[in-house]
DNA sequence: TTGTACGCGTTATCAA
DNA sequence: TTGATAACGCGTACAA
């Protein structure tokens, strides 16, 4: 490995010349500045970024955490979307990601904070919460900026960014009651996501806005397919079944329709069916699902962005509501008769 | 920040002692040990890596490189499940993980191996390399060890992974075979991809197994959902069309078996068509799109295997090929009459 | 068993 | 404009 002193000596100047040669700065002539940059050029420099960390106390680090709840099923599902806006944005930004991926029994033992201080990470970002974690606490606490993608977070270094899931179930759902639909179904996700109370709470209030009674039309799930296949037995042998079905992801939403057409139904014929997320899977179904398509890019972009905003003190907004968009395909169909 | 020397005097000792404690060296008592220790803990001590690495020269850190040949479909598809076995394994082997996302434009600009040297990097994973990547001599030749997914490279410190593509191909048209069908086309994936030439490679391979001449049914695509779909159209004017069709990746054959459906043909009764690689939306897709599933956790994880195992200097493959499994969906029929 | 002293490669603060 | 020197926090050879 070739150092500063070896350009030095190769140079006939102190390791100081190099170093602010190297680092442009203004106290050296243009003369020698050009000479040791050349030199170094020629004999294959490179910098030890480790050395100046120590030495700057800036690792230009950002931790990246991608906490699956089960399985893979998460980041197969979209993650890898967010993933892609936040190593874009964080490059564009100048900032390295160091990328951990914790499994339940491991987050049990370490603790992500520390981790970052032990490798001079100097902000991170969260992706897939759980609501029992057991760090919530020491995250929303963090002495490090911390961005944290679709989960509800409040402290005084923390960002939070997240698709505005209520503007997105009451678009899915005003769409839905556009085209006829009074008898609309939901199904739930998991308690332990906070995105998924959200959007059941959207869902709520939807109905409250159009003064329906609660309708009896809710499954819970936990956003796997089979949870969804589950949902599909149940909502088939209903006496008086809901026209439309809202699921809280895609993969519930592909579940369920595929299992209704094993059951004999006809989507959206017999019952239309609407997702979220805007999973690929979703536009490769028979019929295309309908959903409600994340942003997950500019929403990983986001998170960076305030994470960095926050370490080079200029201004950043604690809350980004990523607008999601709805994605209209063919699983929901339209009631002729609104009835009376 | 809390370093050993701050809890050297609080001790009472000199900082090596600490230093010997925490690092479990058998040269410091066991009383002074556990002492130490003890302290360490209470004054919340955490060690500062960033320190540790330039004086031990090792940064136990690994650099992924996740090249996107084309936006984000890559990563979208199955890239995400390397990722997940990659993550893992390196955690279990004590590895940290350094992620790239590299773009066209800026690897031209940048060179992956300083790039890896800058950061004391110790060893580099390859994903989605491409065959006119400008930089491909360079990781060959590189002086740290390297493990390239699904690319065939070599080099003295080069370990590649890849699935069993032949034996993916030979397992797909065995199957093809023998369900009856004797007229088979492929859709062929971008020339820039060497697993798409393998893939070819292989189906040619296997005509000629059966001395069949050059079917003439071959479609140049590139990996894309809207190359299969101008398969389709093309196929669906052919004359004298094939019985089955062998996508040399899932996209495209859910692509294009989306765009006969709506040519008005019936998957798999006119046309049988398999996929490649095992995506999700392989599953729900209609007809379920019957496709060999590629181990990508296993090649991921394969991967840092031989990364570590050179820096570690235990006994690594240099070749790892994953067999792929045959996954039985429902776009696949057989062909009753086998003709004379 | 512990302490002393040095070095890792860099940046930064003096003084020249 | 440049050079000498100290620091960053840690590990370790050598001496005690």
């Amino acid at each position: 490995m070739i150092t500063i002193k070896d350009i030095a000596q190769a140079a006939g100047v102190t390791h100081s010349t190099v170093s602010r040669c190297l680092n442009d700065s203004p106290l050296v002539s243009k003369d020698t500045k050009t000479r040791i940059n050349q030199l170094a050029q020629e004999m294959g420099y490179s910098p030890n970024i480790i050395a100046r960390r120590l030495v700057t106390r800036r690792s230009r680090t950002l931790g990246l955490f991608f906490l699956s709840r089960d399985e893979v099923s998460f980041m197969e599902n979209y993650g890898t979307q967010f993933l892609d806006g936040i190593a874009r944005r964080s490059a564009e930004r100048g900032y390295d990601l160091l990328f951990f991926t914790l499994t339940k029994d491991l987050a049990n033992r370490t603790s992500y904070i520390k981790l970052c201080k032990e490798r001079q990470v100097e902000g991170a970002i969260f992706i897939g919460v759980a609501s029992d974690d057991p760090h919530l606490q020491e995250i929303s606490h963090s002495s490090l900026p911390v961005g944290v993608i679709d989960f509800p977070m409040h402290g005084p270094l923390v960002g939070q960014v997240s698709s505005d899931n209520q503007k997105g179930v009451l678009d899915a759902m005003d769409y839905l009651w556009s085209l006829g639909h009074r008898r609309i179904g939901f199904l739930r996700g998991p308690l332990t996501a906070p995105v998924a109370q959200l959007r059941f709470k959207s869902y709520e209030d939807f109905l409250k806005s159009k003064r329906l009674p609660g309708q009896p039309w809710v499954f819970q799930g936990d956003f796997t397919r089979s949870s969804g296949e589950q949902a599909a037995q149940i909502f088939s042998k209903l006496p008086e079944p809901p026209t439309a079905v809202l699921a809280a992801n895609d993969l519930m939403a592909l579940g369920m329709m595929k299992k209704l057409k094993l059951l004999g139904l006809n989507i959206p014929r017999d019952l239309s069916i609407m997702g979220f997320d805007n999973a690929l899977a979703a536009e490769f179904s028979e019929p295309g699902l309908t959903t409600v398509g994340q942003q997950a890019g500019l929403m990983g972009a986001g998170a960076v962005d305030y994470v960095v905003g926050k370490l080079e003190a200029s201004p950043v907004q604690l809350e980004l509501l990523v607008p999601p968009e709805l994605i209209i395909r063919d699983s929901v169909g339209e009631i002729p008769s609104t009835g009376a």
